[in-house]
Order: C-alpha cells, then sequence, then structure tokens
DNA sequence: ACATAATGTCAAGTAATTTTTACATTTTTA
DNA sequence: TAAAAATGTAAAAATTACTTGACATTATGT
C-alpha cells in the first residue's frame, strides 16, 4: 500500500491555462503564494478540499492535476 | 468559490465493496479506525493521500469516492 | 542598466488532520 | 440471551498543512 506518491501538473497547468501566476492561482483558491510554492515544489501535499479547489480553477478533473503514482515512476 | 463541502461514500463503498469493516479499511489505508469514523461521519475530510488510498482500496476513481459540491445541494 | 514582477528560501507560528486511549452503544452470531 | 464484533463519542497529544513575514534570486520589460 505505500510507496505511493503524490505527483501534480499545478506548475504546468499554471502556464497552459492562462499564464496564471503563483499569486493568482493562490488568491483564486484561498491560500499563500507560500502553500503554491510548497505544493509545485512537491514539498507537501495539499488537502482534499484544495486539491478541489485547484482543479476547479483550471476547469479539469481532479485527477488531471494530482495523480499517485509509485515512488520511482518518472511519470 | 466557497460554499462548497468534501462529501464522500466511504460508507456505501465499504457495504457494496466487500462488506468490509471500518477498522479492515483503517488497517489497508494505513490510519486507525477513528480516522475513518471521522471521515464518514463528515467530521472533517481527508489528506489528499489518505484520499487516493482509500479510491485505490475500493478500485474506483477518487472522484467515485469523494466529490466537491455546493453545501446544500443532497446528491 | 534599471525597475518591477515573479519565483524561491527560511523560520516560527496557527490551524487542521490524525493518533491514542478509554469507554458506551448497537448489531451479529452462537 | 449472552458473548463478541462492529460502530460511536469524546478529549488530549502529535503530526502535517498552511500562514505570516522578511529577504534573496531570477526573469521581463523599458
Amino acid at each position: 500500500m505505500d510507496k505511493y506518491k503524490v505527483r501534480n501538473n499545478v506548475r504546468k497547468l499554471r502556464f497552459n491555462h492562462d499564464e496564471i501566476t503563483q499569486e493568482q492561482l493562490a488568491e483564486k483558491v484561498g491560500v499563500t503564494r507560500q502553500t503554491i510554492i510548497a505544493i509545485e515544489g512537491g514539498k507537501y501535499a495539499p488537502s482534499l478540499e484544495l486539491a478541489f479547489k485547484i482543479a476547479l480553477v483550471f476547469g479539469v478533473p481532479l485527477q488531471e492535476v494530482f495523480s499517485y503514482e509509485l515512488e520511482g515512476d518518472e511519470k
């Protein structure tokens, strides 16, 4: 059950989607810029609620932003 | 952006899926029974990682277990 | 080259999630 | 109907997510 890790494409989505900035995304989902930086950098995984909010901003299903993959698997 | 709430069908899935018990689910995903109780009862939403783990146990995509809906909307 | 915007880092604090423990109630089964 | 299993409640401690603030670096534009 372990060895898995949460991955995300927030950074890619920010550029594909409106070229939105970290600060703008942070504002839209109601967190600080630090939180976005930490998530993009994989420092920690967001709460489920925040994950849903981010997906909403980009207008895509949650699993298109976040995925749960085996540790070593490079995309 | 707000007025939304995280909903889940963990309880239903436990019965549809193998009639698994709270304790067994807790064990499988590596948390305590209390955590499962709290999530089922909507006391709080799980971390993204735990949400993924639960979905994995039931063999369904995350959005089939958890959803992000407008506060009042009864399914 | 300079100014400004965007991104990154670090650290200490607050808030939310999860654990631990202990016991009470309901459901299942022998 | 009594024992055992499953579920529920509550509260304090621990861990993790998130905030705040202050400053450093990298990119963008004029």
